[in-house]
DNA sequence: ATTTAAAAAGACATCGTTGTCTTTTGTGAG
DNA sequence: CTCACAAAAGACAACGATGTCTTTTTAAAT
């Protein structure tokens, strides 16, 4: 577990664009760091890379930022941590070792397939939509630190 | 998943001992990382910690080096995860949420406590011990990286 | 056209993990 | 008692993730 600090920017930053996008178009950065307690140049480099992987629109210029798109809540989990934090999660031996697999497999592989397996087809399964509750001021308070 | 480097140069070490201990009394960090292809002087300070912390005996001076102790096999891997890296993987939340917990859950909360709860538990019942395959070829193979 | 305000981009700082190297300490061998 | 050789300890380097700051690009507002 324990995904890294940039996908949990990039996973509460489409939350909170999902929580106000019926009454706001363009989302800013700012607003986006203000409301989450998050340094505003550092999500810039993770929605960025939404961005440029068609996960969220983006708009430049007076009156630009990020807005959803028809992509963006139908994205499993899976996807966004790849695209953010690539495929180690899931793909490589859980100490590191290059060859281990079925045939191969280190001292821990097969004790832990099983958990393995239910973890990665936890997040292959879930959507980004999957999590947005109906009551919002419960999700908007999910989304914040302290 | 994914557990540090550290743990990772600390069970491989264990199990080698395991593996040869019933021919050698000592084995020396020099012998470990020649075997394993892991850096020694990093690998001393990992053995220091567990040697501190009780989980192998040590002893310094010529024919000095490392034993298993009774403690070692019965070691459940939670123990040693937590020993090394401490307990990150197993209390906090996820996406790093301070405030997260049952009553006041980030939006990943629910979604993983399944596949958390697995992992937790397979690590909480499984023992180093566990791991001593009979076949001692297999089981050596099964540490080596390249 | 000029100004304003936003994302985009890039240079650099910080921090923890990992890794290297050197010095100190301790213990058995001779 | 001295030597050899091991762990223990500490200083420092390399690297990736994270974070800060400045400059560039772009588009709307005026």
């Amino acid at each position: 577990m324990i995904l890294s600090k940039s996908f949990s920017y990039a996973l509460r930053s489409i939350i909170y664009m999902a929580l106000v996008s019926d009454t706001k178009r363009n989302i800013q950065i700012q607003e986006i760091s203000d409301v989450l307690s998050v340094p505003h140049h550092f999500l810039g480099k993770v929605m960025k890379r939404l961005a440029k992987n068609g996960v969220v629109d983006s708009t430049k210029g007076r009156t630009g930022g990020f807005m959803l798109n028809k992509h963006t809540l139908s994205l499993p989990l899976k996807e966004l941590i790849i695209l953010i934090e690539g495929d180690a999660l899931f793909n490589s031996c859980v100490i590191g070792l290059k060859k281990c697999n079925e045939k191969n497999p280190c001292p821990l592989h097969h004790q832990v397939v099983e958990a393995r397996n239910k973890m990665i087809s936890t997040y292959a399964e879930t959507k980004i939509g999957d999590l947005i509750i109906p009551d919002k001021a419960e999700l908007l308070k999910s989304l914040i630190v302290a």
